[in-house]
DNA sequence: GAAAAACCTTGATGTGTATCAAGGGGGCAT
DNA sequence: ATGCCCCCTTGATACACATCAAGGTTTTTC
């Protein structure tokens, strides 16, 4: 209904997948941020760039080799792992210039699988030659800690969400997750689209669909957002931070 | 009532804090597993061992700097974070052998606090000189990406736990977790002693106190598993797996 | 462009766990 | 030892969200 996604319509990047790393916009969120010149160029020969993939296909599935890392640049992805019951478990949402697969490490096979939410662009950075540069580089082997590290803070915000805060609580704190992921990619905080089904958000935040959809109502009812499908327009950012009670 | 941590009468380790990496019998699954005998030596150098914390002493607090991860080498302890409203969410328990303090790379400062759950020895891993030495020696660098990726995988567990399954799940859940752990560590699989209250493990699965007593009253009358306060002897470990439904 | 499938919304009812309440027991300090 | 405090357990009640149900809308497929 409304126009297509901004990020396929700026220049440089975008699902363009001969952009590299030096004249990437996304590269102040990404890997080569704070890297010299010469080192931004060495990363760019490592990285490799791919044909978009389309909505539902699997960047990787859970189980198979690791064998790289992959940042995101354009288009969006969730990932998730199975049970033995067979349920599946959202644990990530990724926008552009977010990396992705870390939890492969620890036993060289992904530990969860990875499926475009839309059309999406990926560069792929294979992990062998990231540690050899990592070795060779400080700062990049700073840097890469510091995204795992993130991980895994952002995990625990999430453990946090769901063993504390009620659907309202939950709804509210991704709404704002996202929002201000939009903001650091200079994107608008208020206005945006969401490339996930309201499944995918319940799944994420551990609540059924109805749920989700009472909640996104009754936030609409409060004049907090406004909500056509999936495009998502906030009203009052106060109003929602006061529901999500996470600053 | 029974005797003592069965840590405490070992000879190596334990709370001597003179013994070195070398010797250390938690090495195998510490920091220093896959090293070289050299390397080894290279690692205990930058290590720092002090004397035992007492129960409840903090090891570092939620905001502090960050300067350095932890090696449990006898007691345990218990991270947790605060959330803007006051409440408290455990994100982990900490077992000899295990490496904490992570979480604390990616913005410089602490984002959990971690407390003692009894009396308790570290070996502090001073960060600088590790990422020094791992771009050095790629074993390390690989091993503690490692030691990192398995940190979000455990996380990643716990999310899916508390978002997808129910109180006796939970609670069977992290019994098994401490089963599997302490046989790592040539421990009984099927009697130990739980350190933390059940305030702690409401906390940790996102459960009242309430609840996880009636759990573990029910998993008693089932004779899964014997309670004698925090003594706790699995009786029926096929029971437990089957109501963990997490294999 | 029509049919099918998947997704979203709203309402009615059910249930697992929180909350409220009260009593018992263990461990620590003095 | 003794007393206090915190922790643990058990029972009764309440509520938030799940589940069941049904209809509408958007997206996909052929």
């Amino acid at each position: 209904m409304t126009g297509q996604s901004q990020e396929l319509l700026t220049k440089p990047c975008a699902h363009d997948y001969k952009v590299n790393c030096g004249n990437c916009r996304l590269n102040s969120i990404c890997l080569p941020l704070a890297l010299e010149r010469d080192d931004v160029e060495q990363l760019d020969e490592i990285v490799q760039r791919s044909k978009p993939i389309q909505k539902g296909r699997f960047l990787y599935h859970e189980g198979d080799e690791f064998q790289s890392v992959f940042a995101v640049r354009s288009g969006a992805l969730k990932a998730f792992r199975t049970t033995d019951s067979g349920r599946e478990q959202v644990t990530g949402f990724y926008f552009p210039g977010e990396i992705l697969g870390m939890d492969g490490i620890s036993n060289n096979l992904h530990a969860s699988s990875a499926q475009a939410l839309e059309t999406t662009a990926v560069c792929e950075i294979p992990f062998n030659s990231l540690e050899k540069l990592s070795a060779l580089m400080p700062s990049l082997q700073r840097h890469f800690f510091q995204i795992m590290s993130r991980e895994i803070t952002e995990d625990q915000q999430l453990i946090t969400l769901l063993s504390k805060n009620s659907a309202e609580e939950r709804v509210a704190a991704l709404i704002l997750s996202i929002s201000s992921r939009n903001a650091r990619r200079k994107l608008s905080a208020t206005r945006f689209r969401l490339p996930m089904s309201r499944i995918d958000i319940g799944n994420y935040l551990g609540l059924t669909v109805e749920t989700v959809s009472r909640v996104f109502s009754r936030m609409q009812k409060l004049e907090f957002l406004q909500v056509n499908n999936k495009e998502i327009e906030i009203k009052d950012i106060e109003g929602i931070r006061s529901l999500a009670d996470i600053g």
